[in-house]
DNA sequence: CACAAGATGAGTTTCTCT
DNA sequence: AGAGAAACTCATCTTGTG
């Protein structure tokens, strides 16, 4: 088995992370914090450090003993790698390959198995080789030896990393709404800013997904939270900030949060067999025109009560299209401008400026939930009363620059980096539609916003003080049937643009 | 071509019931 | 506790229509 699984994206990823790791300062994902530049001091201590390993205790095979080959893996193995992870890399890398150069495989490697990390044992077939009798006699026997592996490999993931599992109820370090409120923590050193920096993604994200974000950030400790308690959607979702957590406070006026404050005008045709009082997280897609009529033919049979498996059927539909009660039987997907609004977003944000209907669901469904972000955000209100300079990555449909503003924190300078040229223009139309006084630059590609980019535009507005992104969640969100990669799926992969980006502007302002 | 509708589960977490 | 059921999820691909 390989370590690369043969999709073939990881080679973008690896040249991202060559790029990343060039930049000659310790990388994030450097479990060692004291050797901040292994590549130019490691063969000095290759030998020392050999001397006090104790290199017979879990070494398989000796490769040529005393030779340079072993030393880089005794050296990569006190480094915390696993010895299989660091043959494997010198195996690919070659025999001349630095320290560096095996570190940067190795971890690349890591990240591209992230997703199947979960079961690094090779597959069991214990009937993989025809039926002869023995090995029938020994199936049972196979499946409770396997099911018990599973379980023992289960206990120690969940041992491993339950500082990354999700908090229940879903409140980070607290919600407005709710008591309990964590106003300290601890940054890691090397997170510590300026610039600050907010990252965010689906909460539901594969295994293994969320310990390697937060690896390449500076080991953050991701906050979970669901929007649920700002508005009246759910809407699970990670975020990675240094931002402080003392002194936050939520736009004002509070959003409705429940359905009925949402919209009023359901209550009436609300049946009492329909418990909901929050929707569901809202997605790209809405339901069409033909479910509903559907629904409501299946409901229009009875006077009274549906029978109990009639109003499952209605119930689940409702839950997975997030449909709302507009009429006697009618039930209707929520429209653009109720999202909008659900979202935090001024009505008619999305309108207009060529988009169509589908892709304002699109565009809508991809978005931050506005109150959510701004409550994480609001501290930097006190810190910055003149303004400050954002760097938005991913910025869609301008959610971090409108929960910005809506906190009254005037933008100075924004470099948003957005794809689709339908939501740059929304971006655009909503920055001259509110008078704002500061530049803002878009740029279409990530890849484009290199060292000389971010220089010239560093140096002209003297650097950021928040960059904000959301990296593309296609392959790591539960709808997607087709392609949930994990972290090196096709789109996915660019939060290492986000990583790479947020490391140079950390690194030139450091360095001024 | 643009747009809309319909078909397409799995992976995980959370709830429920012994 | 723990096994099984239920719930939930920032989606993609193909087809139809104008």
């Amino acid at each position: 088995m390989s370590i690369f699984s043969g999709e073939g994206n990881t080679d973008t990823i690896l040249e991202t992370l060559l790029t990343y790791s060039a930049l000659e300062k310790s990388a994030p994902v450097q479990q060692d914090a004291d050797s901040d530049d292994f590549s130019s001091d490691c063969e000095g201590n290759f030998l020392d450090d050999f001397t006090d390993i104790d290199s017979s205790s879990d070494t398989e095979e000796i490769i040529n003993p005393g030779s340079d080959e072993e030393s880089k893996l005794l050296y990569l193995t006190k480094m915390g790698y696993s010895e299989a992870e660091a043959s494997v890399a010198m195996e690919r890398c070659g025999p001349d390959s630095s320290i560096a150069e095996l570190t940067d495989f190795i971890c690349a490697a890591q990240m591209a198995k992230a997703a199947d990390a979960l079961f690094p044992v090779e597959d069991r077939k214990p009937f993989c080789n025809g039926s002869n009798y023995n090995k029938r006699r020994n199936l049972s026997y196979d499946l409770w030896k396997r099911k018990k592996q599973m379980k023992l490999e289960k206990k120690l993931l969940n041992e491993d990393d339950d500082a990354l599992h999700l908090p229940n109820p879903m409140i980070g370090f607290g919600v407005p709404t709710e008591p309990d409120l964590i106003t300290q923590r601890t940054l890691p050193e090397a997170a510590v800013g300026p610039p600050y920096f907010y990252y965010e993604n689906v909460a539901l994200a594969p295994k293994g997904v969320w310990s390697t974000i937060s690896r390449f950030l500076y080991d953050v400790e991701p906050e979970f939270v669901d929007s649920k308690f700002f508005c009246a959607a759910a809407r699970k979702r990670g975020y990675v900030h240094n931002l402080p957590i003392e002194n936050r406070f939520p736009l004002l006026p509070f959003p409705p949060r429940t359905i009925h404050e949402a919209f009023p005008l359901t209550r009436k045709w609300w049946p009492s067999w329909d418990p909901r009082t929050k929707l569901n997280c809202i997605q790209t897609c809405t339901a069409s025109a033909r479910l509903t009529e559907r629904i409501r033919k299946a409901l229009e049979a009875y006077d009274g009560e549906p029978p109990l498996n009639v109003q499952k059927y209605v119930l689940d539909e409702c839950r997975k299209w997030n449909l709302v009660w507009v009429g006697r039987n009618k039930v209707a997907p929520l429209e653009a401008d109720e999202v909008e609004m659900l979202l935090g977003f001024p009505k008619n944000h999305t309108r207009g400026g060529g988009m169509s209907r589908t892709d304002r669901y699109k565009s809508l469904g991809n978005s931050f939930q506005v109150d959510t972000v701004a409550y994480h955000l609001s501290v930097l209100k006190d810190m910055f009363p003149g303004g400050i300079n954002l760097l938005s990555l991913f910025s869609g449909i301008g959610g971090a620059e409108v929960a910005l503003h809506r906190l009254g924190i005037p933008l100075k300078n924004v470099v948003s980096v957005e794809i689709s040229e339908v939501n740059r223009n929304i971006v655009r139309g909503w920055w001259e539609q509110t008078s704002q006084r500061g530049t803002l630059i878009d740029i279409a590609d990530v890849q484009e916003l290199n060292g000389d980019r971010l220089e010239q535009l560093m140096s002209r507005f003297g650097g950021f003080d928040l960059v904000v992104g959301g990296s593309p969640c296609n392959n790591l969100a539960g709808s997607n049937r087709h392609h949930r990669d994990g972290l090196e799926g096709k789109e996915s992969s660019l939060f290492f643009d986000y990583c790479r980006i947020l490391d140079l502007v950390r690194c030139m302002q450091r360095n001024q």
